[in-house]
DNA sequence: CGACAGAATGCAACCGGTTGCACGTAGTAT
DNA sequence: ATACTACGTGCAACCGGTTGCATTCTGTCG
């Protein structure tokens, strides 16, 4: 006789409501649904729902799920939660969803063995669980996993990164926003080529803050430290400090591309753009770990930040402001971004007309102790 | 006609398969179950594999859900993700999850308007989605939904924290184990009181060894900025810093409790610890955060670190290294706690007999620039 | 006063797998 | 040759909701 009313493990299920009660399971279902009670008439839609608060019922959302094929869940990938700018994204994508009821699968794809053989794994079990959409914040331009996900069918929404390949645009936000329009009058159907819903930050603007910052200071000869071109952001910040510069006249003093976003990478590049002889008197990071590695080079030679050398990172994570000198950075608005992505997800899934398939946010630059007007110009 | 064969969205259905095989649906989900396909002669099986891989067929999982019970799905509570110890530890829980085909529903309890109000709707989401079980990394020793949630039956294992009261424990691994075993002797339905399941630090030993080495470099008066006695690691901790001193025939020479794990309600305990006006060489924290403060107001106040004032941290997160004076710390080790809560967890689902329902993970000790020998004593 | 519109509820199929049991066939023992 | 077993597969119920349609019951209008 235990089979019937399952309260001992899962709870009551809406047939041991409905059988409490005497009314059909569909009555119960009308009534505990917001969009449907209407249906049903006061006192029985008052006494279903006392009842199940009383026999605390909860509704099976892997039924549900089943009836209905939305199972309240998407997919979250990012390379590795523990790099410290993916936190607050997933905050804000969290925060999100929740307000709507929705939770997050999440899939760490930088794994020991083949990132991209991760990420395909993860997709596919993400799709066996039915999730209604993904986010995506895993940073290689070239994810071949992410064309056959978006052949698929499957909505997506990219985050802190972009799947647009030109280097040349002006004003991102409202191109990025126009092409959509243009896609979608094209072609109902969600294109397997063009421009991914996304969300970012202006890369463009940001280096231009960081440029604007130096040059006022008096700054003529600026290096940078490049991020890896297979990442989104690598390029993009790579291009807005060109352009920066060139809006002031002028043209790189330095470059170097690191490897990876990390500690050693940067000083790597430091050295890099030590070695190469041309002078500089600041150096602008595509990331604050590079910009930390930089800052290790130059100390390690005596080299005395900012009084020598002007240092400027990007991201601005924590901790920035207790290391010494206190790093002067781009800061991104991480946790605004992953809300935004969840919020332009959740707007696709219920249809709603896309406001914009295309969000830029505004970076800042937070001003600390790394930057100082240059010395006079000398060759290292 | 499209109702039929839906791979309009959704891709075959494992009816489609079964007609497309000519066999039994029932023949296809058992020729896809490792575990009994084995019933299956091997043509058919190989028919049908051949068949799933080319129509691309994947098993919907709230479907399987639903018919099992199994959502192979885990609830993850954690305040803040935000927190830089939560990232390492929900790695941790992720990769052990991946393994099994598990997923992580993540819920972020600290929310702007009431942390138990979110935590209890977090649970109640969790619950309607079917999680298998939880994995609790929210602070608070006194959280009263964990209770309720216990006494649902809902398999429960904590991390970086404990639901034990006593302070007095001399080995709490050993004491932890016999422990669960005399539960499960007296009842076999999970005890309603009594310590969880948990993975923890040994912050008792970890206290030891900052003391120990501060004691090594002669320091014999130390000062401690606890973290708040609600947490389960400021409470462990401080007493865990009692008993280390205790070991050295030492008394505390100074004791604050910090009203938040921040910088800022470090800055606050370390003035008022100065305030005091009892004299000390050196000071342990709870936490990295309350040591950066600790940090903070020493440097304001010119008392230079190492050399006038010793101060350790405790977690070791990022960055560390990176400050100056380099903050020596007590090395928690959080990627692993997150990866034996969730096997903890995962042996449970199974059946498992339950090596241990406790684990306590070694802490060590990193040592960096932030200590060295006393000065002579004097009175700040 | 009968017909009819509309509201409230019941009915049953369906979502896509899983699983206990029945059935048929081939192989083995008697 | 007969009885029995084991194996491979089909059958159908079930998991717990959702939803289009049928049915019943009011109340209203001609």
């Amino acid at each position: 006789m235990a089979r019937k009313s399952s309260a001992a493990v899962g709870g009551p299920t809406i047939n041991d409501l409905a059988l409490h009660l005497g009314v059909h399971k569909s009555t119960v279902s009308r009534a505990m649904d917001p969009a449907r009670q209407h249906l049903i008439g006061a006192s029985v839609q008052q006494r279903v729902q006392a009842a199940a608060l009383e026999l605390g019922w909860r509704p099976n959302r892997a039924a549900a799920a089943l009836a209905t094929g939305k199972s309240r869940t998407v997919g979250v990938l990012l390379p590795d939660i523990t790099n410290p700018v993916f936190p607050p994204i997933l905050r804000g994508i969290e925060d999100a969803l929740d307000a709507e009821g929705y939770f997050a699968l999440l899939a760490n794809t930088a794994r020991r063995e083949g990132g991209v053989a991760a990420a395909q794994a993860a997709v596919e079990r993400m799709g066996a669980m039915r999730v209604e959409g993904f986010i995506v914040a895993t940073a290689l331009r070239d994810d071949t996993w992410l064309d056959g996900l978006r052949n698929s069918g499957a909505r997506i929404v990219l985050v802190n990164r972009t799947n647009e390949v030109r280097a040349d645009a002006s004003n991102s936000a409202s191109e990025g926003a126009s092409d959509g329009a243009r896609n979608n009058a094209k072609n109902n159907r969600r294109p397997s080529r063009g421009p991914l819903p996304s969300v970012t930050s202006d890369d463009r603007l940001g280096m231009r803050l960081a440029v604007d910052h130096l040059a006022a200071l008096g700054h003529r000869r600026l290096a940078h430290l490049a991020g890896p071109a297979g990442f989104s952001t690598g390029l993009a910040r790579r291009v807005g400090f060109e352009q920066a510069l060139q809006a002031h006249g002028l043209t790189p003093a330095a470059l170097a591309e690191c490897a990876a976003y990390s500690i050693e990478a940067g000083a790597a590049g430091m050295v890099q753009l030590l070695a190469a002889g041309s002078a500089f008197t600041a150096v602008v990071a595509a990331n604050d770990l590079i910009a930390l590695g930089a800052l290790q080079v130059l100390h390690g030679r005596g080299i005395s930040v900012p009084q020598a050398m002007s240092v400027i990172g990007h991201n601005d994570m924590p901790l920035l402001d207790q290391i010494s000198p206190p790093l002067t950075s781009v800061r991104i608005q991480h946790y605004a971004m992953g809300l935004q992505a969840a919020r332009l997800l959740l707007d696709a899934l219920r249809g709603v007309p896309a406001g914009a398939s295309t969000v830029v946010l505004r970076p800042e630059l937070v001003l600390r102790g790394s930057t100082a007007p240059p010395p006079p110009v000398r060759r290292w």
